[in-house]
DNA sequence: AATAGCTGCAACCGCGTTCTC
DNA sequence: GGAGAACGCGGTTGCAGCTAT
């Protein structure tokens, strides 16, 4: 558990009504989370205001409530964010916009927070460097048609360097189904009445995709998408939606077949190369 | 070694929606 | 049906830790 209390110092809200409760803000103490681990433990969750008061913590319902749902609950997955869900956070947003909580609902464990800062923090970076705003369609263009291909590509390069090693083993001993192949490639239907959730493919679509020198985006049966090695790219020239034809992006989290993937990929966050960067902004001068 | 600038993320805030009485 | 309380969401802020100079 972090050192929340090595964090700033506690202050007092300022309004009068809370100042008489005396209630507290600002970061938690080990002994804050303890408490409302343990009233949680016993009584569930909810009616967050009366909990804070029972639970003998001077703090807000809404902050007792925030703390648990973004730190303490137990299946909060910590850690980096991962390839797979680097794409899944783009697809989702591509689709949705700054609909956190329902893209958070995608991602098992991750809160909505979690990935309102991974997109400010790394996705938003990416924009700054390009000079191009984050919602233009060009920035949009450049993440789903060298950015997503790019975290595919090495989604594709993690899952081989795992087959490859110890996954077969873990398959061997584990009887875990490998992932991703035609035969197992059931759709799956999710609760939600949400378009992408009507029909939930599992990733081998994807990445039955191939990509020639980062730029070229062909599919062995679907047509070409206006991409192509060696020469400019055409914005004009793009299909509405790559994953119309590509194949829905989605994992499937209700099987052994997503785990396999998380597991050993690079974590690294460097997903575009100086000569990517270097060529999106020749492209952007160009057509500014 | 000092420090200025940057980054990542936990926590807060405002506001719209939903629930409860 | 209406009012107030509670909830949930998206935007923003503040600060610890890291990096560059």
């Amino acid at each position: 558990m972090e050192d929340v209390k090595a964090r700033g110092c506690i202050r007092k809200i300022q309004s009068s009504e809370e100042d008489q409760l005396d209630l507290i803000r600002g970061p938690w103490t080990v002994e804050e989370d303890f408490k409302l681990i343990n009233y949680i433990a016993v009584h569930g969750e909810g009616r967050w205001n009366s909990l804070a008061r029972s639970a003998g913590l001077k703090r807000t319902g809404k902050s007792c409530r925030l703390r648990w749902l973004n730190y303490l609950r137990p299946d909060i997955r910590r850690g980096n964010i991962t390839l797979e869900e680097q794409l899944l956070i783009l697809e989702l947003h591509s689709r949705w916009g700054n609909r956190w909580s329902k893209i958070a609902q995608h991602l098992p464990g991750r809160t909505d927070n979690e990935i309102k800062n991974y997109w400010r923090t790394r996705v938003q970076k990416h924009a700054k460097q390009l000079k191009c705003d984050v919602n233009s369609k060009q920035f949009k263009d450049t993440v789903r048609y060298l950015w997503m291909p790019r975290l595919v590509e090495r989604i594709q390069a993690a899952s081989v360097a795992a087959a490859t090693s110890t996954t077969a083993q873990v398959y061997a001993t584990q009887q875990v189904t490998p992932s991703y192949t035609p035969e197992n490639s059931s759709t799956v239907t999710a609760a939600s009445s949400d378009s992408f959730d009507a029909q939930v493919s599992p990733v081998s679509d994807l990445t039955n995709c191939t990509y020639n020198n980062g730029f070229h985006v062909s599919n062995n049966s679907n047509p070409d998408y206006g991409f192509h090695a060696g020469s400019q790219v055409d914005y004009s020239d793009l299909s509405d939606n790559y994953y119309d034809h590509c194949g829905d992006v989605g994992m499937d989290y209700q099987t052994n077949n997503y785990q396999p993937l998380l597991d050993g990929c690079d974590l690294s966050d460097n997903l575009l190369s100086a000569e990517d960067f270097l060529f999106l902004q020749q492209q952007f001068n160009f057509n500014m």
